[in-house]
Order: structure tokens, then sequence, then C-alpha cells
DNA sequence: CCGTCAATGTTAATTGTATTTACATTTAAT
DNA sequence: ATTAAATGTAAATACAATTAACATTGACGG
């Protein structure tokens, strides 16, 4: 059943769609495979992906979910090795970003590319919610382990999120460094984030 | 000459074409807009965009440069109003590239997205130098205001421009509040900005 | 002023790809 | 076993980009 096609029948061509297009994504870098390759590429005609997706963009959107999954995976597993609280496992998760924005350039932009449904990625992103709790939850026991519970940890999560994805995002566009070609993203985001977070522990103890 | 079509030749067709395409991007929020559209506007035939533009790529590419061009003209009237060296200059910039994000959705995007031509970004966004360049000449006035000629003010205004494009990219995909509704944009824009700032001048003083 | 070329338009293909239609095969439930 | 629902297939369709073949215009040398 789970089975890969035995006769006429798929037996999971939703699935196998999904992985076509992802892979095809990937090799190409674009977004721009065509139905019939991704359905070519999972053994069946070009019309048959259209019983399982109404349109490309909803079989795009699949894909999305999986983009979003496996970046929450990769920083649930940065996450797991560091000491929680500590600042280097925020700093770790920055990296986690980068990496994955520059790895999987296509599926970053997938993402948060808007196809006209806007309302999609949001429930996409706050359906995964791992992501960006990760984050929040490294963020609160780093205020913790530096005696701050007055500022809002989603806040500052949100921040230093912020700051993360403006780097991921210039640097895949290959222009954090255009004006300035000794820039390393990967110690202008720890920089920063580092200063944000102290900011915000200082301003406190103000 | 520069007239409007009197009879066969259009006179300015490559700009009517980018304006035209301009206008549909902006009525319409996407850059699905189709050649033939573009043509009928400009009031010529769907082929006649093809004696300006080798392609539809060629056409977005211009009005690309016409959207970098736009924001940094904004930019350079918000520097205008503002005392060099005070740190409100820097924060009515960030305002500014948020607003342009807003208001010009899918100019916006169309500035980053990569079509398969990360080179060509590059060029425009370097070509134009207006806008990065007074981020940078504000930022070094405020460094000197603070005696502090040590940080690199590229390096800082990098670390600026990475957040005030972070803030802006997910503001635009209405992700930045998705975890707290209540944050808003600029003001979380603004206490981050100020954090990097008086960050980088007091590591300075250490 | 006239003839010719290059530039720029036009209309009518051509092509590539998404999507639909009409029909076929399976599966699953009664 | 029979039949309806699900899932495939091959053969249209529809649309948009792009190209081809032909037309008009303006500039320029004679």
């Amino acid at each position: 059943m789970s089975q890969a096609r035995c006769n006429y029948h798929h037996g999971d061509l939703r699935n196998a769609l999904i992985i076509a297009a992802a892979e095809l994504i990937e090799r190409d870098g674009t977004l721009d495979f065509t139905m019939a390759e991704a359905a070519a590429r999972a053994g069946v005609s070009a019309a048959a992906p259209y019983r399982h997706f109404t349109d490309k963009e909803e079989l795009l959107r699949a894909v999305r979910q999986l983009a979003i999954l496996g970046l929450g995976n990769r920083a649930a597993k940065t996450a797991s090795l560091h000491a929680g609280g500590c600042i280097e496992g925020i700093l770790a998760l920055g990296h986690t970003y980068l990496n994955y924005a520059r790895e999987k350039r296509a599926f970053f932009s997938l993402m948060w590319e808007d196809r006209g449904n806007i309302e999609e990625i949001r429930e996409n992103v706050a359906q995964d919610h791992g992501g960006f709790m990760i984050l929040v939850g490294a963020v609160k026991a780093f205020c913790e382990h530096n005696s701050n519970t007055a500022i809002d940890g989603v806040r500052l999560a949100t921040q230093i999120w912020s700051m993360t994805h403006g780097v991921a995002t210039l640097e895949a566009s290959q222009l954090i460094n255009l004006f300035d070609r000794s820039i390393e993203p990967e110690a202008l985001l720890d920089q920063s984030v580092r200063t944000l977070l102290i900011g915000a522990t200082e301003h406190q103890k103000l």
C-alpha cells in the first residue's frame, strides 16, 4: 500500500510529488520545474498531479511546509547541542538559520515568497511553531540566567529573528558584503546578536 | 520626437514599457502581468516589447532598477530632513525602508528576488550606491559625534541594514507580529537600532 | 529630392506549460 | 460480486512567451 507503484495506482502520489518537486527545486535552484517533470519523476502522467493538488501553487505550498519543517528540525538539533541559557546556543541557532539559507537557497526563498497568499505563510510558520519557539525558549533561558525577567522573551526573540533573517536574506542574495568584501556573515550576525542580548539586559539594569 | 505615439513609431517605447510594467505590478501587487498587457498599456502590439527587451526578465530587471532608485530617492529625502550625526536621522531611514516595503510590496520584493541572476542584483544595488551610502554617511556622522572612530562605519551600517531589512521583509510577509500581536514594527526596529548603535559605541569604550 | 538601411511596429505563427476533459482501472464498502 | 469513489491515462484546451515574416518610418548619403 505504501509501496511504490505496482501497476495503475501509485499508492502515495501526493507525497511522491512533494518530494519530486523538492528534488527538482534542489537540483535546479529555482522554482520553475514543470508539473509534467514532477509527475514523470514520480512515475505518473502529467495530469495525475491534479488529482492531489488543484494547481502548481498548492504543490508549492506543500513543499513550503516541508521547507519550514526542515529548518525547524535543524533548529531543534542545534538547540539540543547547547546548554540552556548560554549565549552560544542562541548564536548557534543563528548559524543554523544562515546555513539553511545558503544550502537550501531555493527552499529558503520559497518559505517567504508571496504567491498571493500571505495568510498561508503565516499559518505554516505559526503551525510549525517549532523554529521560532525554540529561539524563544533559548532567549528566555538566557534572560533568566541573567536575572532579567522584565524584558519580554518573545519581543527580544523577534529582534533576533529579524536580525538573523535580514543577514540570511542579504547573504542569500550575496549582498551582505557588497560594500565591504571582508565582512563575514556569521561574525557580523554574532556580534549583532550579542549586542542585542547584552543591550537588552543592560537597559534592564538602568 | 519624445512625443507620444503619432502614428507608427512610439518614440519612447522602452521607457513606456517600464512604466506600464511598474503600473501593472503596483495595481496587482504581483509580478505576473503579461507582456501583452504591458504592451497594450503602452499602446503597441504584443510583439513590440521584444524590440527593446530580449525577454520578460530583462523588462523586470529594468523595473527593478527603478524600484531601487525609488527607495534611494526616498532615503535621500529623509536624510535631508535630519541633522547629521543624530540618532533620529538613522531611525528615520529605517522607517523609510519599512514604509517602502509596505507601500510598494511588490517592488520591494522584486528588488531582492532571485531570477537566476544574482550578479544583476548586486550590480543594481551597488550602482545605485545612493541608498546604502546614505546610511553609511549617517552612521559615520553618528560615530564621529560620539568620538568613536575605531568601529567601521560600513560594518555598523551593514548591521543596521540587515536589521532593517529583516524587519521589513518579515513585516511585508506579516510575520513580524505573528507571535505577539502587540509588536509594532517601527518600535521594534527603533529599539534594535538604538541598541546596535549604543552597543557599538559602548564596546568602543571598553 | 530620392533610394536605401536600420530601427521599430505589425500580424500571424510557434512553442511550452498549466490545466481540463473524457475515459479507464482500482479499491473499498455494501 | 456490484458499484461508487478515488486515482490514472491520453488527448484536448487555453494562455502567454517568444519568434518569424512582413510593413512603416526616419535618417542619411548621393
